[in-house]
DNA sequence: ATTAGCACTCCAATTAGATGAGTGCTAACA
DNA sequence: TGTTAGCACTCATCTAATTGGAGTGCTAAT
């Protein structure tokens, strides 16, 4: 549609527009875009062109007799050109970061701030969600008289435990027992596989400790499911003090609350509405966002995957000019990294 | 000192100067003074008083002809005295917390929250330093061939895990043998007194398999010490744009920074320098702070204790002006409640 | 179709008062 | 001797008026 209306020199003026303004975040006139395209145009012809161009919705005015600056059409306009123009190469850099990946939750960490250190933006990255990722051992122990420890190692080595309280003390064969129950009938199982049917197969075999375990599979259902919702990293958040229209106190503010309180972050991190790629990278402008403190900002999230299933989020954060290229070649090369990374299983340490 | 300096009328003149500041956060004339005290001198006598207070270095003016502020000198009086009176009363509150106990890390961040929404101000909490905190259970056990799982439980169900790789797969008998040896001889210790003898005597105890248990040794101190230093909670970082006085763009920025950056903070709160009680709050105003981004901030710290060993900090910052009074009750009733729940180790879940 | 020229608009920065809170000092008073 | 009233003075803050300049829209000429 956008081929319709737009033909090639408004393209062209469009482009030069957007791109001038991402550098300074000033209204851009015409006098600038008439030298700094090579379209050889007096800045009256560029007038003319960028009253159409407003006219269409891709720039407004700030205000009478200032310069334009691009509408979220008109960012929507570069972006999706952007990406249409870039979907081939996947470049590798940051090989470094891989060194220390030690635990899931550091190198999460990692990359958040190597993402925020490379594009000064804000970041957040969300933990793998388990769904559908496959169980690979499980271990029971007793740690006191009262105290049952549970340990559940993932694909990918994501460790989780969690401390069971029981009534009265499990003896060793007891607890032998229980544990080549559980692996045996649970190892390689994604969790959406862990149903009803077997659980009753379990309890019946385990007999007269039944109770004990359900409660274990309860517990680790628990552990897995527990807080994932909110295992959300995020880094260079105060990156957008380097941005003049995001660092007003009263705006500023907010976008740090949302970036502490983290919940909502799941919530976008998670939102497939909008997108028809799953793996596709998502960009939200402005309005689009589903967070309304964010309604000034720029949004570009992508998937990481492990094994077969979906995996984990990251994302970008800053303001509507944001250097798109950059932050699409970043994320698509980490992205790129971090799929790699997850799938290869032997790598570990 | 203070005492032989400061008559009582002109102590009371310096409380109500700033008591008054702490509320308003503007320079106090002396015409207020004048009538919010019950004193019934005039402005003018007040004026001569609080020149004299100038000259002692306990309140300054922004500029001629305004009214005065603390200074460092005059905050820190306050404090001194508020504290003085204060040491006796610990209250209860906030009980309902203790539901949540899951986890440490879960229990620490609920801290960090409860304390930020009581206070309005920015808070911060560290994990207990297993320093001199005891073993409670060791486990490996083998997830595959070549990865072994380490895990180990501390007094107050700290769990951590780690993934060993090795060369060979361990046969079901050395992995019995390996857990046995290791919980005989760690079990009850804290981490100092791990030390080369009894190293020795496990290597010489593990037989031909006495790299094995370096391996494991090293993994286990590794685990332990690995980024505690890093194990900082914080909460309530946004609440510095509540005050003025800290929230202009370039003041706020570094502030957060601080605070997203954690590693400062650690350094902060494991600062034992100034302090001579270990066991009391400390409070660091203005110049006082040894992080230079909160030069312009207070910060009250406090230990919380388990077991026997020195454990964890909670600690807020603030604005100079911060509510001394509230800010000390709430940490001591935290502190209070922190050192019950971690001793009581029959409570958990 | 493009361009030069010109009047017009409006933001942003500057300046000039005006305001008022607060001080320091002096002189009078109890 | 300590306290108070009075007064001149300072200085940040606020408002309004002034200006400069960037940028536009329109028109007429090329």
């Amino acid at each position: 549609m956008a081929d319709t209306e737009l033909d090639e020199r408004k393209v062209k003026i469009l482009n030069a527009i957007i791109k001038n303004y991402l550098e300074t975040g000033e209204p851009v006139g015409s006098r600038t875009i008439s030298k700094y395209t090579d379209l050889n145009l007096s800045s009256a012809t560029i007038r003319n062109e960028m009253s159409d161009l407003e006219d269409l919705g891709y720039i407004v005015q700030p205000h009478t007799s200032a310069g334009r600056i691009p509408s979220d059409k008109g960012y929507r306009f570069y972006v999706n050109n952007l990406i249409a123009e870039k979907d081939k190469e996947v470049s590798d850099m940051q090989e470094w970061m891989i060194e220390k990946t030690e635990k899931m939750e550091s190198l999460l960490k990692n990359v958040a701030k190597v993402l925020a250190t490379n594009t000064q933006y804000a970041t957040m990255v969300t933990a793998p969600s388990v769904v559908s990722n496959r169980l690979k051992f499980i271990q029971l122990s007793a740690v006191d008289e009262k105290q049952v420890l549970s340990v559940v190692v993932m694909d990918g080595n994501i460790v989780k435990n969690k401390i069971i309280n029981v009534d009265k003390p499990l003896d060793n064969e007891t607890m032998l027992k229980l544990n080549m129950l559980l692996n045996t009938n649970l190892n390689g199982l994604a969790i959406d596989q862990i149903n009803l049917a077997l659980i009753t197969k379990l309890k019946e075999q385990a007999g007269i400790h039944d109770e004990i375990i359900s409660q274990v599979l309860e517990s680790v259902a628990e552990t897995i499911t527990e807080d994932d919702d909110l295992q959300v990293y995020t880094s260079g958040a105060t990156n957008i003090f380097k941005y003049p229209e995001l660092s007003d106190s009263k705006k500023a503010s907010e976008l740090l609350d949302t970036f502490e309180e983290k919940q909502s972050l799941v919530e976008l991190l998670s939102d497939k509405s909008a997108g028809a790629d799953e793996n596709a990278i998502q960009v939200y402008i402005g309005d689009e966002s589903p967070i309304s403190t964010m309604k000034d900002c720029s949004i570009v999230t992508a998937t990481y995957e492990l094994g077969d299933g979906v995996k984990g989020t990251i994302g970008i954060v800053g303001p509507k000019r944001m250097d798109y290229e950059n932050v699409v070649d970043n994320i698509k090369s980490l992205k790129g990294q971090l799929d790699k990374l997850l799938k290869n299983e032997g790598k570990d340490s």
